[in-house]
RNA sequence: GCCGCUGUAGUUCAACGGAUAGAACAGCGCCGUCCUAAGGCGUUAAUGCAGGUUCAAUUCCUGCCAGUGGCACCA
């Protein structure tokens, strides 16, 4: 539809000799100021000579346009369309909302990354819900996708779980214990020399587990991943890599192997430390050549905290230098920190809160459903554009009414309810206009169409909070509808105003999938 | 000190350079108890400060203020 009215535009302004090239047609916020409006009128300070052109052959499916505001161009849709958008979603239904934009595009994308001998915090648990949603929208739009997430299975963290068998304990005594602290750091290095038959032992028995709890969290979560890598892995091939590139690339400073980042703009990063070990920045490059190995990709996504802004900004060049071919092929997304109010929901082992933890508090308030709580906590996490910090409310995540996955959950089931009843009572869809009488077009009929637009915008954006806001607006209109009309009774309309909340249902369910949010059947 | 990010109703968030800055919650005033009242309608209320570019700035540029993250051998 767009494309159609762009067109036509572009034709327009070609006969009366125009020229621009930056017009847009786009939704306006407001419904009332038509389905598309388009700012090509201001541009060319020409609106009336446009309308005019336009009026003589309009597109089809546009029922009326008009002159507003500053100049804008309003389009106004026609009922012969909303109707055809109906049937073209019940027709589609689980592939309505999926658009071909990025076919034949291969997309890697990495998150969640929690490390072996650690807790799964909520930290993994927003990296993890980002990071599988994006994952999904990518698909949506068309691209081949690998996922996978990247462990820390060495370092210093470990040696810190295995010195008493918990990473909190050993944290805080090689802080503040001496004896502990050369304890733990021999341990370090019995890890990486595999010198202590013991040591390895607890270490594979550890390592083993903490991967088996990761798989159990993914599949609460409805996350899964196509491969793992890890960090014992990425070091020798990363080192291999910094030594190959040394005085080309890297140099040496103050006895460590540094990249100058200052020649574009940046900051200097150690990639060996002055032992010639490898630093994380080091991990980095090895893990792009495995990962390039592994799947060729064209973009490679990379979700962490934004503390590590910085750090990739670097590395990314760093690495583009050394495998020319993936320039501008790596990026990372970053998203902002997920807090608790007042730092209340303090866990009695440590200072941060599990993920298990979180899901279990959420439960409680959800009469023990599940997917009622996980959705609740992953609509916070997408509500709101990636990059900023989350103030998680409690209560307010698993509130009925507006902004809440709840919210959506129960809009969904409630058709599925709807539906079936239709169904026991012998009535059948019609998305067939003739013969119906249309006293009007709905609000959520106005919407529903949309859908697959939003999901296209989000996949350029990378912005899953596009899905999120529509959504919410488009159960608020169904609920408006709801409230207003007899859905199931014998008139004649009631078999069309039926094929609404079918569609609607088949949006509702196809933009929580993509979203990763559970959606109960019932509820 | 340098670099990055953030600053919008009472609160939590939106707004690809466009129209009267949009929602939700809270507040206030109504409707509503036959398909899930786990509902609906109305209403009050905001762009940190000062300049600049533009027909048009929350958005872009400059300076300031406030918060936050990062800045050499951690990840």
């Amino acid at each position: 539809m767009k494309e159609d009215i762009e067109k036509l535009i572009k034709e327009a302004l070609k006969s009366l000799d125009l020229k621009v090239n930056d017009f847009v047609v786009e939704h306006p916020v407001d419904l009332k100021m038509g389905d598309y409006s388009t700012n090509v009128g201001i541009k060319t300070g020409k609106a009336k000579e446009i309308i005019t052109h336009l009026e003589a052959e309009p597109p089809s499916g546009v029922e009326r346009m008009e002159l507003a505001g500053p100049g804008f161009i309003n389009f106004y849709l026609s009922k012969e369309f909303f109707t055809q958008s109906l049937r073209e979603i019940i027709e589609k239904r689980g592939e309505f909302g999926k658009n071909e934009n990025l076919k034949g595009k291969r997309f890697f994308i990495e998150h969640t990354q929690p490390n072996p001998f650690k807790e799964f915090h909520i930290g993994h648990l927003m990296n993890n819900t980002i990071g599988e949603s994006i994952s999904r929208i990518i698909q949506a739009n068309g691209a081949e996708i690998k996922t996978a997430s990247y462990h820390g299975d060495v370092g210093m963290h470990v040696a810190k779980a295995l010195w008493k068998g918990d990473y909190a304990l050993g944290a805080k005594a090689f802080e503040e214990d001496q004896a502990a602290k050369t304890e733990i750091q021999e341990i370090n290095k019995k890890i990486y020399e595999k010198s202590d038959s013991d040591i390895n032992m607890k270490y594979e028995v550890g390592k083993k587990k903490s991967l088996n709890e990761f798989e159990k969290i993914y599949r609460k979560l409805g996350s899964k991943f196509d491969h793992s890598f890890f960090e014992s892995e990425t070091a020798e091939i990363g080192k291999k890599l910094v030594l190959d590139n040394l005085g080309t690339v890297f140099e040496e400073s103050e006895g460590a192997v540094v990249y100058r980042g200052e020649k574009v703009g940046l900051h200097t990063r150690v990639f060996l430390n002055s032992d010639k070990l490898p630093t994380y920045e080091t991990k980095e490059i090895g893990l792009a050549k495995i990962k390039r190995q592994t799947f060729p990709f064209d973009q490679s996504l990379t979700i962490t905290g934004n503390e590590q802004d910085a750090f990739f900004n670097v590395v990314e060049v760093a690495t583009g230098e050394v495998f020319p071919n993936l320039k501008s092929k790596l990026k990372h997304l970053s998203h902002g920190m997920l807090r608790l109010p007042t730092g209340k929901m303090s866990s009695r082992t440590s200072d941060v809160i599990t993920a298990e933890e979180l899901i279990d508090k959420i439960k409680k308030k959800v009469k023990g459903d599940e997917a009622v709580a996980i959705g609740a906590i992953k609509y916070m996490i997408l509500r709101q554009a990636i990059g900023n910090d989350i103030v998680f409310d409690i209560d307010k995540s698993v509130s009925i009414e507006g902004d809440s996955g709840v919210y959506l959950q129960y809009a969904y089931a409630r058709t599925n309810s709807l539906l079936e009843k239709a169904d026991a009572q012998g009535l059948t869809l019609n998305t067939n206009s003739q013969g119906q009488t249309l006293r009007h077009t709905h609000e959520v009929e106005k919407l529903l169409y949309r859908f697959p637009e939003i999901v296209e915008r989000a996949g350029r954006d990378y912005a899953p909070h596009y899905i999120t806001t529509y959504l919410t607006a488009l159960a608020g209109s169904f609920n408006n509808f709801y409230a207003h009309e007899q859905i199931i009774d014998s008139s004649p309309e009631s078999p069309y105003r039926l094929a609404i909340v079918k569609a609607f249902n088949i949006v509702m369910k196809n933009g929580l999938t993509i979203l990763g949010i559970p959606a109960p059947e019932k509820m």
